[in-house]
DNA sequence: ACCTGAACACCGTTCAAGT
DNA sequence: ACCTGAACACCGTTCAAGT
C-alpha cells in the first residue's frame, strides 16, 4: 500500500517518544515503515522539513486561548510547555524547527502571543520580539526541565526518598511567565502613568 | 610535537569561524591537527567536551561588569551576544553547550545575572531562573540574528538597496532586554510600593 | 507517480597495538 | 603517556532504473 505523509509523520512521532530524538534518523524511520530511504525523499524535500512536520504535529493541541492579553500569555505558554512534555525530546525538537523556520504551528503561536503583546500596548515594532522573547523562555525552560526529568527516569526511579522537595517546575515555570508578563506590562503602566521618557 | 589541550582548541575554533559548526567535526578536527581521529580523544571524553571547550573559549571576553543591577543585566546581555556573533554560528554552539550543561563559562555568567536578580529583590529561591530567563532570551535572539546575517552574507552582497532598513538589530535585542529588566524590577517595586498580594 | 538499489561521501567512538 | 590503524556501526542524500 502506499505511503502518505501522515503515516511518515505517524512513525515518527511513536520512534520519537519510545526512543527519542537521536534514533529519530531517515533510516530508522524508512525501516520502521517497510521502505528504502529513499522512499521519503519522495514526500519530503530533506530531514528538517519532516521534523518541522513533527513538530507541527506536536504543537497541534496548543490553541488559541480566551481572556486579556495576561491570560492569554500564560495560557498559551502553559499549553505550549505541556505540549512539549508530551512527547520525548519534545522541547529540543521543536527548538530546533522554530530555529530551522520549519514550523508553521510556532508561527502561529507567535502570532497569538503578539497580538496579546499588541493588547498590552506593546508598540507595534516590537510585539513580535515580545511574543519571541516568551516563546524562548518557554522553550529554553522546557528543554531544560525535559532534559533533567529524562536523566532522572533512566538513571534509577527515584534512588533516594528526596525527589519531591523543591521540583514543583511548574510553579517556577509560572514565576517566569509572570516576570515576562510583568516586563510586557510596564509599557502599559508606562502609558497609564505617563513614566515615558 | 604532542598535542594540547590548546592547540585543539585553537584549530577547532579556526574551522567554526571559516566554515561554520556543520563542518567542526572529530574527522575534519583531526585532519586538520594531523593528527588521527581517535588521538582526539585522548584529550577530550567525548565530541560535546570539546564543544564544551570551544565555548567556553567564545565566553572568555564577557566578564562581570560593573553598576546597579540594571547596568549589570543589560551590560552582561550586550557583551554575552557580542561574543557570540563574533564566531561564525556562535549562537548556536554555545545555546548546544549550555543545554548540554558543559560551558563552565555559562555557568559563571547564569551566577553573575542571578546576583544581579538578587540585587533587584527578586526572591533567593527564584534568582537563577530569572538569571536563565535572560541567558534564554539572548541566546534565541542571537541565534536568530546569526542566522539571518548568514543567510544574507552567503545569498548576495545587498540584492537590493533595502538591507538597512528595519534591522537596526541592536536597537531591537536592547529592547527585549529592557523587557525582561523591567519584569525582574516589578519584584523591586512590590516591595517598595506594597502592590504584593 | 511512487519507490528500489546502490552508491557517494561522510559521521562518532573504541581499542588493541605500537612507541 | 600519547598516538596509530583499523574497525564497528552507523548517517543524510541522490538518482538511474524499475513498476
Amino acid at each position: 500500500m502506499q505511503l502518505h505523509k501522515r503515516d511518515v509523520v505517524d512513525a515518527a512521532t511513536t520512534i520519537l517518544d519510545e526512543y527519542g530524538i537521536s534514533d529519530l534518523t531517515m533510516r530508522r524511520l524508512a525501516r520502521e515503515l517497510n521502505v528504502t530511504p529513499g522512499a521519503l525523499y519522495w514526500h519530503f524535500a530533506n530531514k528538517q522539513q519532516l521534523l518541522g512536520a513533527v513538530a507541527d504535529r506536536i504543537l497541534e493541541p496548543v490553541g488559541e486561548v480566551p481572556g486579556g492579553w495576561r491570560d492569554r500569555i500564560a495560557g498559551l505558554s502553559g499549553t505550549l510547555r505541556d505540549a512539549l512534555l508530551s512527547h520525548t525530546d519534545g522541547a529540543e525538537l521543536v527548538s530546533a524547527s522554530f530555529a530551522a523556520g520549519q514550523s508553521e504551528a510556532m508561527t502561529r503561536i507567535v502570532g497569538h502571543l503578539g497580538a496579546a503583546a499588541a493588547d498590552a500596548g506593546v508598540d507595534p515594532a516590537h510585539t513580535d520580539l515580545a511574543a519571541r522573547t516568551v516563546v524562548y523562555y518557554v522553550l529554553g525552560f522546557t528543554a531544560d526541565e525535559q532534559s533533567r526529568l529524562q536523566w532522572d527516569a533512566a538513571g534509577a526511579e527515584l534512588p533516594e526518598g528526596q525527589s519531591a522537595l523543591g521540583d514543583d517546575a511548574t510553579a517556577r515555570f509560572r514565576f517566569g511567565v509572570e516576570l515576562l508578563v510583568n516586563g510586557i506590562g510596564v509599557a502599559e503602566h508606562e502609558w497609564v502613568h505617563g513614566t515615558r521618557a
